[in-house]
DNA sequence: CAGAATCCCCGGTGATACTG
DNA sequence: CAGTATCACCGGGGATTCTG
């Protein structure tokens, strides 16, 4: 398939789909944040539990699971009595993360503008409610039963 | 507040929470997609989605209205008898886009070998299945009523 | 300590039909 | 042409409990 049935698959045939590709892959709630932690070397679930704030267990657990799937992050088990594991991540992982700087940078240099234009945006909105719903409309409070 | 609390919301402070917002931003299933197409100057609404095939009118609609809200898209109408409108990814929206490039590049040159570690990682994972079912059981098919 | 299992909720998304 | 309005789904994510 794909080879001359003329698939409707090609708007920005590469780029934008390789974006949300990425985006499969570091685009969940806590991905960046994991990565992030395991970039300064080993680091144990629970180190880890405690070094990302708002996290359960759960979906420390599971989104550990996917990077190790996707080769993004390496698990270590030590056979030690109380069990011990750790977690690092791999140069293709560091990689994947240093991608990301691009799009934080943008976001922390314009999340002012965005707030203005939000601002700007939902004060139109407002006004253009009031004269949609019609001026006399607006002084009938009406407190009839 | 904030201020004393000591609130327990600093892992990697600034630039984990900044992606995260920028993803808020460009993160949804079409968001980045209608601004590519927007890029190439000004686009009538049917034209945006005839060059995004699988979207509905309804998302596109929906996401252009959030990207106009945050100032990454600009809608002008021509009161023309047909309605016209059209639709033009502002400057801010062109420096997003841009800095999108390093992780769909990223996920270009690297999805190749998450294809091989995810392969790996699911063929380990069919192994030790196998041997934590205990080979007996394997052979027990038990085709008893 | 490092998970696995279960239940539940909510918001983003899709399908369809109507309108100025 | 360029939307708006409804309904319905489903999968990510959270809270809680159990285990080796």
């Amino acid at each position: 398939m794909t080879a001359g049935s003329r698939l409707p698959d090609d708007v920005e045939p590469d780029t934008c789909a390789a974006f949300r590709d990425a985006l499969d892959r570091v685009g969940s709630k806590w991905g960046i944040a994991i990565i992030a932690a395991a970039s300064d070397g080993p680091i144990r679930f629970a180190e880890l539990h405690r070094s990302i704030p708002g996290i359960s267990r759960r979906m420390l657990t599971l989104t550990l699971r996917t990077l190790e799937r996707d080769g993004l992050i390496t698990r270590t088990v030590h056979p030690t009595v109380p069990p011990q594991v750790e977690y690092t991540a791999t140069a293709l992982a560091e990689e994947l993360y240093a991608s990301t700087r691009a799009l934080s940078a943008w976001a922390e240099n314009n999340h002012a503008k965005i707030a203005a234009a939000r601002a700007a945006y939902d004060g139109n909105e407002a006004a253009r409610q009031e004269e949609h719903t019609a001026p006399e409309a607006r002084v009938r409070a009406d407190p009839r039963p």
